[in-house]
DNA sequence: ACATAAACTAAGCGTTTGCTTAGAAATATA
DNA sequence: TATATTTCTAAGCAAACGCTTAGTTTATGT
């Protein structure tokens, strides 16, 4: 009945999603996720639309691949001790060769403004809200009581933005050592 | 001899950083700088070199503003208690009307990267290293051990950073409570 | 009053931006 | 094999980008 598509939407999305972590939103043209991705412009708005929808796409492939860290905090028994070790993983995960990216969601938030790219921001703030309530659900396993447990899981969450752009100035060791800080009394 | 300059470089100056906190490098344009500096883009080149060079100084107009908290810190006799009072005056300070800009510092280093842009993020870095050794010498008045104090102050650097971000998500009182939980051992 | 030098206005430079379109190439059905 | 339908390539659109230049206005020293 017709042409069959050279590429396959989620492989290059993947690689948009990359392209995207290096270089943030608007330092990202369209012209180089055509590079990236491999395909013509015309395939890329075929496809998804817009250079918004590339991104909004890229969201989705982001919240796929964090899965790797995410599944195991959701999953975890040991309270505060497992988002210690989430934010380990975090920093792991934000590296590639051996330069942090710091988080895309994050780097994101901090690049754009609501009143402009509100669509955009909505995505953004809800995957991180779901990330706060892992927090949330893995405090409760320490019993404290409901109010401080909302005060801790903003007050980790804070640091867990500070890493993204702590990341790009400091060393692996005083990352590491932040993290430690963070959860000393724990 | 010659004609008067017809505008007062440090005041359209302070305009520019206005515009660069508001919106970031990347998104402001010398259009907008233009406008909102109120002189033409032959007097912004002439007085600045270029959409850099304005930034440069929008960046020591930045310290210079922000004297104003950090002077009362840097004065300080009171050790991580005045580190905690410069927490709470960094959110006043980064805030327009009712809305939270973050740091100048911050959001430029995450925004840009060290390859492209060296010179601008040289200053940065160097920037934010004042701010981390205001936060050593306060500890210091706290007789921790060396190592623990460095230690210390990134952690609080990390906080610092992460209000920022954070300042763009959550309300003030959460905010104040982030802050609250950050100091809350001592 | 006049010549001179700096500061002004405004038009325009080449390049890049996000996005579109015309037409050729490829594949599944009839 | 012929036809229909989709995907491909590549050229091109208007607008915005950082920056420059030609020509006018203004103030100062003589």
């Amino acid at each position: 009945m017709a042409r069959k598509k050279q590429y396959n939407e989620q492989a290059v999305i993947e690689k948009a999603m990359a392209l995207f972590w290096r270089n943030g939103y608007e330092n990202t043209s369209v012209r180089m996720l055509e590079k990236e991705m491999g395909i013509n412009q015309f395939s890329i708005y075929a496809s998804f639309g817009n250079k918004q929808g590339v991104f909004l796409e890229s969201i989705k492939c982001y919240r796929k691949q964090i899965r790797k860290i995410t599944d195991i905090l959701e999953n975890g028994k040991n309270g505060i001790k497992d988002i210690k070790d989430y934010f380990f993983n975090f920093l792991e995960f934000s590296k590639e060769n051996a330069c942090y990216k710091g988080c895309l969601v994050t780097n994101t938030v901090s690049e754009l403004k609501s009143e402009e790219n509100p669509l955009i921001m909505k995505e953004l703030l809800f995957f991180s809200n779901e990330i706060k309530q892992l927090f949330v659900r893995s405090l409760q396993q320490d019993d404290y009581e409901e109010v401080l447990i909302n005060k801790k899981a903003n007050f980790l969450m804070n640091n867990l933005l500070g890493l993204s752009i702590a990341s790009k100035v400091y060393s692996t060791k005083e990352l590491e050592d932040i993290i430690e800080m963070t959860f000393i009394n724990n």
